[in-house]
DNA sequence: TATTGTTATACTCTATAACTATA
DNA sequence: TATAGTTATAGAGTATAACAATA
């Protein structure tokens, strides 16, 4: 079979510089995240996840909605940050499957400490090096393909039993 | 102790939906690697950094240019690609303490396998949800961030602080 | 039976530091 | 001394499948 259509060097060049600039930039925020705060990426994005609900609250599949990992990386996770007492789990009051996850005090607190030089980290990377237009361009272009990518089929979060008999 | 600079809402879209589209592409980039040639993405790297070459060879070192990882774990990875025998090493014939890789031919025909596919994820994902103005202007904003990624100071600009258990 | 989540297991990856050898 | 690379080790992260409990 032959190649379906040969990529143009401009589209190659966007897909390559898209995955570096992400690689680069997630270096450096994880490795500010585990100097100032000892958190890891995966870490850090369930505790915001929470501090961005006014509950503090969420259930595991909730915030696995969010994220590209398995449930059981979710939980094994959820089970680092409880004992780090930065969440506590609990099971829901109306569904007793349910976990409910809750930010602490302390997780609050340790957000409060991490969140100024993470915000440093964009900024002098990414932001600052970018104008005004080229910013919406690219939270204009980019949001567009996430939700396009999002409503697509193939979501990770889809470890759904398959029912393919055989 | 205030947070630097009150991060603007678009911006942080721009950084969020760059992080976003970054992550769901290389979770089915990789999907795709693994199930059409058995590839982790790391691995891909080096068999098509090697390839763009005439020669079909790198030393170690010319490789870790391209790539985010530490030397181990670069050695890590040509060992698996060598024990695949889709690579060989040896010591370069001007600097005894140089190691060059080389493109087998096996090597070379994993790459004629699975590049149509890779090529097509790349372009379902990313590249048809994209106008050509899009892709013009992803390519020249985030390949200039990039080169100022690149150029700026390794990973020291951040701040240093105690670790903390987790 | 389906859904929610956990556990058990096995494996991959990555980093740090110590080490060898060449320059 | 500095550079190129490997090895030893150790830890963290992830996925799959089996499992338990609830709906």
């Amino acid at each position: 079979m032959s190649e379906p259509r040969p990529i143009l060097p401009e589209q190659l060049e966007a897909y390559l510089a898209l995955k570096d600039v992400a690689a680069l930039l997630e270096h450096a925020v994880e490795k500010q995240l585990r100097d100032d705060g000892g958190l890891t990426g995966p870490q850090f994005q369930i505790l915001a996840s929470l501090r961005d609900m006014p509950s503090g609250k969420l259930r595991m599949t909730d915030l696995a909605d969010g994220l590209v990992y398995s449930r059981s990386g979710l939980t094994y996770q959820a089970a680092q940050l409880e004992r780090a007492g930065l969440v506590t789990r609990a099971p829901a009051e109306d569904d007793e499957r349910s976990t409910v996850v809750t930010l602490t005090q302390a997780g609050r607190d340790l957000l409060g400490v991490v969140m100024p030089g993470h915000i440093q980290v964009v900024q002098s990377l990414l932001l600052e090096t970018l104008t005004d237009a080229d910013i919406t361009a690219i939270a204009g272009i980019l949001g567009r393909v996430r939700d396009q990518m999002r409503a697509a089929p193939p979501r990770s979060a889809t470890t759904r039993r398959s029912k393919r008999p055989a």
